[in-house]
DNA sequence: GGCGTGCGTCACAGATTTGTAACATTCGCA
DNA sequence: TGCGAATGTTACAAATCTGTGACGCACGCC
């Protein structure tokens, strides 16, 4: 549930104050030391946000923003750059790259996680512990809550997980297997069927509002979040 | 603790003046000469406060000020306006734009930071050290005084910072290490269940009055302190 | 030193949640 | 229409989490 951010920096002291710092705000943080690194990460499992130096040793931080805004699986991955220079040209060829704010070096930790936050609130509000929602259903990480009309509904731990991933996932199907692994935790051994109690229960919690409806069957496949 | 006030104000003159008075009154100032740096720097990290001049270079006050008012993060933010204008039309569009207090220029510092304070108190009381009160139950962090109606109620000590931090952070959930952190302080050892403990005569003090309705379990998540 | 208060930990009971199996129903297709 | 597979529904026991009372320790005060 905590954003994951990619650090990409080839000083390793300021990787290492990076970390710490966006450890300590609750971000769960990977680290590379170079754009080519930084590419095999992201390869192998796709950040919340990667934070870029704008210069590093071989593939520079502004080719590797380029590479990530073409890529369909990346483009809409949040990146902000970070960089010694403030020169007028320098933020231009960013904003070019499409790096979605900046941090000049030298930097204090504060402002870095304040602009962390900001992105990810902008890009994704859910990430940023912000309410979800969808016709007068409004779910809200940060106060744990689940309104209809702004009438509070009750969900058991687990209804509320699966509701959140829906929610943050619409209009997408999940089969049996994916919402095992993301809702309740990559290779957890638990029999595919109780996805569908689960799913039950949620539309039973749902019931009342009409909001069921959105919790669709997609027959031999799985389920899936309706969003309109 | 002490509450952090954005000065957006493009005369340095003027900036100064102000910066100055509001530090020895014992606020954090922050300083912004355009309304584009005072976004900025709200999008960075949110003041408690906002002072704003009317007119500015580029975008205005009043402009910044309806900005602020749309945005969801924003829109509980205090807004004072300075204004060198005391025309009725100039007050209709400031109220509209949702500022809370106006101070006309030329101003006397003290009269200045007693509305910054007045707005505070109405705004957001306990950063003014002013009594934090939920329909009946007040706590005074001044006077280290909690009321039910007016009748005294004896907590002990922590107890009573449980309680000093639900009240200032209604409304949302906090991991048992997260209370641990904020009302125990950074990394202490100790048992995560003690957290339930306490709760616990936190409740049972409250219990006489019905408050204890407001401490709110999230099952497998920690606890919520309900504040309407 | 004796005493009272506050605090952290533990143990146990009760409540809630959860996974599974069993049975019922629906769906798609021939 | 009839059949098999997929899904819906229910009940229940196990697992987990939380509430609560009790206990011992530490500290400050007299």
């Amino acid at each position: 549930m905590n954003p994951t951010i990619l650090v990409v920096e080839d000083e390793p002291a300021i990787q290492e104050l990076l970390a710490i710092n966006l450890k300590h705000a609750g971000f769960l943080v990977v680290r590379a030391g170079s754009a080519e690194e930084g590419e095999n990460a992201i390869r192998s499992a796709l950040p919340d946000l990667v934070i870029l130096d704008w210069m590093l040793p071989g593939q520079s931080g502004v080719s590797l923003a380029k590479k990530l805004r073409q890529d369909e699986r990346t483009r809409e991955l949040p990146i902000i750059m970070l960089t010694a220079r403030v020169h007028e040209e320098d933020k231009i060829q960013g904003l070019e790259a499409g790096a979605d704010d900046y941090v000049t070096k030298p930097f204090s930790p504060k402002e870095l996680v304040a602009r962390v936050r900001a992105v990810l609130r902008r890009r994704a509000p859910h990430l940023a512990g912000e309410a979800v929602e969808f016709g007068g259903l409004a779910l809200n990480p940060s106060t744990h809550r689940v309104t209809v009309n702004g009438q509070n509904l009750d969900l058991g731990p687990t209804e509320f997980r699966l509701l959140f991933f829906f929610m943050t996932h619409p209009e997408r199907v999940y089969s049996r297997a994916q919402l095992l692994d993301e809702v309740w935790g990559d290779h957890v051994f638990i029999e595919e069927r109780t996805v569908d109690v689960h799913i039950r229960r949620l539309r039973a919690a749902l019931e009342p509002s009409g909001h069921h409806e959105r919790v669709e069957t997609v027959r031999g496949t799985g389920y899936r979040f309706r969003g309109n």
